[in-house]
RNA sequence: GGGAGGAUUCCCGAGCGGCCAAAGGGGGCAGACUGUAAAUCUGUUGUCUAUGACUACGAUGGUUCGAAUCCAUCUCCUCCCA
């Protein structure tokens, strides 16, 4: 692999920089030679969503480099939960939960970096430093350190502290992700953490607590070299909402929770103001390129976006599938070959399904209550014909090439396949 | 420890014995217009075997023909005093 001296000016070009506790002096670093960074990513449900990606971009623009990454999966931070920026406590998840995360974020993560051949990045789990440190010991190493009156007033806790329901708990969080870094320093030389703009108040604690533990004991870290945080900006909306965020919660990276035909869909449909930095933040396309695209035409240059990035999460093969999919059913002479489908049993058609049934068990509506709502607006197509009638049956009639076409609304297709 | 206020549907927030599945706003969904965008306008927004029934106003129990509304206990939050 090639060593990078320059890749914080590509970083910054390409906008995926926010704060730096000293920028001059990373850069001077990151010139000199490899180093190693760490991401941490809590695993609070078992996906990523992608929020997560925007400090995975960094982590595979760094480890492209040639420095080397840790990803710390934080099944010990998972267990107190972090209060950045929320309002409620974290609901508390078991331990079962957080070892099942735990597991099943590795196993997304490491589609997106890099894990073998020439400089692999190291994924662990902080459960292993922190399963055994005891209490008391850790309070008097690193707790110490920490100041409540600074830790209050920190933008991390403003929130929580206005609700007025901060727990012991949550502080806890802080001193623990510093730890990390601590740790890190020690058995790898880590000098670098990243992350979200979100984590700015905790990257701090932990370059803060390197250099306090140092002082007190300059031979407890591995190098004396400086030791650097640097964070993304967060990605919103022009609405200045956060970006990923869905009626039904998040914008799952794993295929099971959201299909790459909705993935897609969702960055096809964000507004035109919010291509550009997604453009520039989750592909490679060269931003003069980029430039070129939107001037000419915005519609090319949203399709292109929303196939890369599928492309970047789910790869090529499922991004030229959902192409196909999307490019058959908004054309005039809809073809529905890969349009997303459930699968019904075809017996259920001898006395005919009710299209309010029909539409509730294949999901494609909540409720019953629902989809009579939707029939009577107007709102749903079958096979291309409204459907005007909420007693109207489905019957093998209405089957062509033994599946049916439903639609509510204008963007939402299932093909309800009969067999 | 003492006192005062509060908890309502996805969110904010009105309601303070029947007219309440609950005003208003936000958000969501659908219709019109468009470009699968934005803006705008309209409708809709608990569930179901559907002009009715069921479940819901922090939790539990009670008063009443009838409770989101009154009472008791509990939980959590806010503010003031210590």
């Amino acid at each position: 692999m090639e060593f990078n001296p320059n890749v914080l000016d590509l970083l910054k070009e390409r906008g995926y920089v926010y704060q730096c506790t000293n920028l001059d002096a990373l850069e001077a670093r990151l010139q000199k030679g490899p180093i190693t960074f760490y991401l941490g990513v809590d695993p609070t449900a078992d996906s990523l969503h992608i929020g997560h990606f925007f400090a995975l971009m960094v982590f595979r623009y760094l480890q492209e480099a040639g420095h080397r990454g840790i990803l710390v999966i934080g099944g010990a931070t998972a267990q107190v939960g972090d209060p950045s920026g929320k309002s409620d406590m974290r609901k508390m998840m078991t331990k079962e939960q957080v070892r099942h995360n735990v597991d099943e974020v590795k196993t997304l993560a490491s589609k997106f970096i890099r894990t073998d051949g020439d400089n692999p990045a190291i994924i662990l789990d902080n459960d292993e430093w922190f399963r055994d440190y005891p209490y008391i010991d850790f309070m008097r190493d690193v707790g110490i350190h920490f100041n409540v009156n600074v830790m209050l007033a920190a933008d991390a806790y403003a929130n929580r502290l206005k609700q007025g329901g901060l727990t012991f708990l949550e502080m806890g969080y802080m001193l623990m992700q510093a730890y990390d870094f601590i740790y890190l320093n020690r058995t790898y030389g880590c000098t670098l953490e990243i992350g979200g703009s979100d984590q700015w108040g905790n990257i701090i604690a932990g370059s803060e607590l390197n250099r306090k533990m140092r002082h007190i004991d300059p031979d407890a870290s591995a190098s004396d070299e400086d030791i650097f945080g640097l964070t993304n900006p967060l990605l919103l909306t022009k609405e200045g909402k956060k970006m990923g965020k869905t009626e039904n919660g998040a914008l799952w990276v794993a295929s099971d929770r959201t299909t790459p035909y909705d993935f897609y869909q969702y960055f096809y449909n964000v507004a035109d103001e919010d291509c550009e930095n997604l453009l520039r933040l989750f592909t490679r396309v060269p931003l003069e390129e980029i430039a070129r695209i939107l001037k000419d035409d915005i519609l090319a240059a949203k399709r292109l976006m929303a196939y890369e990035i599928t492309k970047l999460v789910h790869g090529k093969e499922e991004a030229d599938k959902v192409v196909e999919a999307v490019k058959g059913l908004f054309s005039a002479n809809a073809d529905a070959a890969n349009a997303p489908s459930v699968t019904v049993a075809a017996a259920r058609l001898s006395d005919g399904i009710g299209i309010i049934d029909l539409l509730a068990e294949t999901k494609l509506i909540a409720s019953k209550s629902e989809a009579r709502r939707m029939v009577q607006q107007g709102g749903i197509l079958l096979n291309g014909d409204k459907v005007e009638d909420i007693a109207r049956t489905v019957t093998a009639d209405d089957l062509k090439d033994g599946f049916v076409m439903l639609k509510k609304g204008k963007k939402n297709f299932l093909k309800v396949v009969f067999e």
